[in-house]
DNA sequence: TTGTACGCGTTATCAC
DNA sequence: GTGATAACGCGTACAA
């Protein structure tokens, strides 16, 4: 419907070639001033768009960068994303997103989706994919960053965090504080990789002292702050820890909240920690015990990896970026 | 890089012409079924992706749908945006998404770019956009959807709800409950079109019990829950009011945390209201006073709505889905 | 069942 | 500074 003129009609209506409207539309040289200024109000007087998929067919380099994650409803990944799109979009490409509700599989369709574009770059949610993706993505030679996440042998390159440190980080904090008892509240095995990660992490530090079991629970998919609630309550039932530590922050408050309506007392009768601290953190009256993971560096530094990766600039191939504790007042002081 | 052999490549490889991979790949009929699983069984393993652009350039039909949401950061939008696109894949479609962080110019842009890709339909959010959104809309003749706000004179065609109503709904209740110093804590004006409908709703109701002013505090861009927590605050000092309606409820969330703070008794010192009936509502202790709006089915309906319209099915330009109160217990009661 | 010619809207290249 | 022509990779229509 938009062609019922395309260029050919810019063209026409301004007496013209095609290839002078398409250089005044796309601001090169080789039209003087006024015809450019004319043709450009010919065209918006038209409501010409110029045609995507031909320009890019035409061409083989390409400006867009598809961006894929697990759920917008999640503001890790906002933030992740605010980080890279800032810079991607000064550096003059842009970008599109998909989300994959924790699926592989639709991972894979995406991948496939935004190789039909040819895009000059693919942002990835983590590091474990359908083999397929992997595949898809060399042979396509297309650059590909990998984020949130690292591992040792990444598609292309990869900026992201280590989980199971981060876990560590938290585990020892609070094992040296004397807890013996902990319990992790968490999503049925296989929807988050990373928050496994950040388990074995743990447990690990809890193996440390001795503890070599941490009960895990599994919250059935629900809205996160009552799986933070529910999952609380089913594992104080099932395990008796003097401490839960949960997937996330929303997680955790759900926690805080259920404990409070048993009259619990945090961080006298149970710790409680989170992970990841989100804004909800800043207004509570206890401060969450959580870790301050570096979301909006990861998508700026990953988005510019990404871009010097498409100019055939690679550095290193694995980039971890480091966490912090937040003591927080969730878990009982030293 | 891809196109090393692209479909040729595969034709070549399989010894058959350049048609009968593309009708392989498309799985239409006209290859014997040996043929076709040998022919993809090449083109997975040289990694073959068909190039969408050149099939997009050479129909005229598109199966793509462009999203504009605001921001990421806000379970509104995911919700809605959740509805959609269950219903966009379920008929075949498949969606795009961007966001304008609130700014005209951007969505403007974004308009502009996802009608280079001749799309089938375009959904965006709210219905005050930059007038030259609406001009290349309808010359593009794309099917537009505009959704969470209503209006009398859509682009095209609209699935939302009336926040003013929404506001009236809410303020009547809390007018009626014996309040009469209402203040309202949102955004700086321009920011939030819907939130200042509400605010409006919220005047009015309080109008009709003799209060003619309703004190806004515009909170300054920070995280949302600071907003309202420092909001809050402000809109105590400048204005004692016996209750705080905000922009949202993690707004009114922060405001509740910081009347916490302050010693104050929610709802025996001051009474608190939020808006959407967000899943954090669902662990509080108190159940906050809020309106439930309707996200999801705005998002299958006017999924629905678009896909009809793409189809060339025009029922009602406008709908407007209700809303429903909330009373919770941050009000005092009757 | 399979192959050939042409067109989709744009840009690069070369000629004027 | 401007215009003509040949790709780009795929799908439609038709021919074999």
């Amino acid at each position: 419907m938009i062609e019922k003129g395309g260029i050919h009609g810019v063209a026409r209506a301004a007496g013209v070639s095609l290839m002078t409207v398409s250089r005044a539309m796309r601001g090169v040289e080789g039209v003087s001033e006024g015809k450019r200024a004319e043709i450009l109000t010919i065209a918006r007087s038209l409501g010409y768009v110029p045609n995507n998929n031909a320009r890019a067919l035409s061409q083989s380099n390409s400006t867009l960068i598809g961006v894929s994650l697990p759920t917008l409803f999640n503001d890790v990944f906002a933030d992740i994303l605010a980080g890279m799109r800032g810079t991607i979009e000064a550096q003059g490409y842009s970008s599109v997103i998909d989300t994959t509700e924790y699926s592989a599989q639709a991972e894979r369709r995406w991948v496939e989706r935004v190789l039909s574009w040819r895009p000059a770059g693919v942002v990835l949610t983590g590091v474990q994919h359908d083999p397929e993706v992997r595949q898809l993505l060399r042979a396509a030679g297309v650059a590909t960053l990998e984020t949130w996440d690292i591992c040792d042998d990444p598609i292309d390159i990869c900026v992201g965090m280590d989980h199971r440190a981060a876990g560590l980080l938290l585990g020892r904090h609070i094992a040296r504080l004397g807890y013996r008892r902990p319990a992790f509240v968490g999503v049925e095995r296989g929807q988050d990789p990373r928050a496994e990660g950040r388990a074995r992490g743990i447990a690990q530090a809890f193996g440390e002292v001795g503890v070599d079991v941490l009960p895990v629970h599994a919250a059935p998919p629900d809205n996160t702050y009552r799986m933070g609630a529910d999952g609380f309550r089913a594992v104080l039932a099932a395990h008796a820890p003097d401490v839960v530590c949960f997937l996330s922050d929303p997680m955790a408050f759900g926690g805080m909240m259920a404990a409070a309506r048993m009259g619990l007392d945090v961080p006298g009768d149970i710790g409680i920690a989170g992970f990841n601290h989100l804004d909800l953190n800043t207004v509570l009256p206890l401060e969450l015990t959580t870790v301050r993971t570096p979301r909006r560096a990861m998508g700026v530094q990953g988005a510019r990896a990404l871009i010097a990766r498409i100019h055939g600039v690679v550095q290193e191939r694995v980039v971890a970026l480091p966490c912090e504790l937040v003591p927080g007042a969730t878990v009982r002081a030293q």
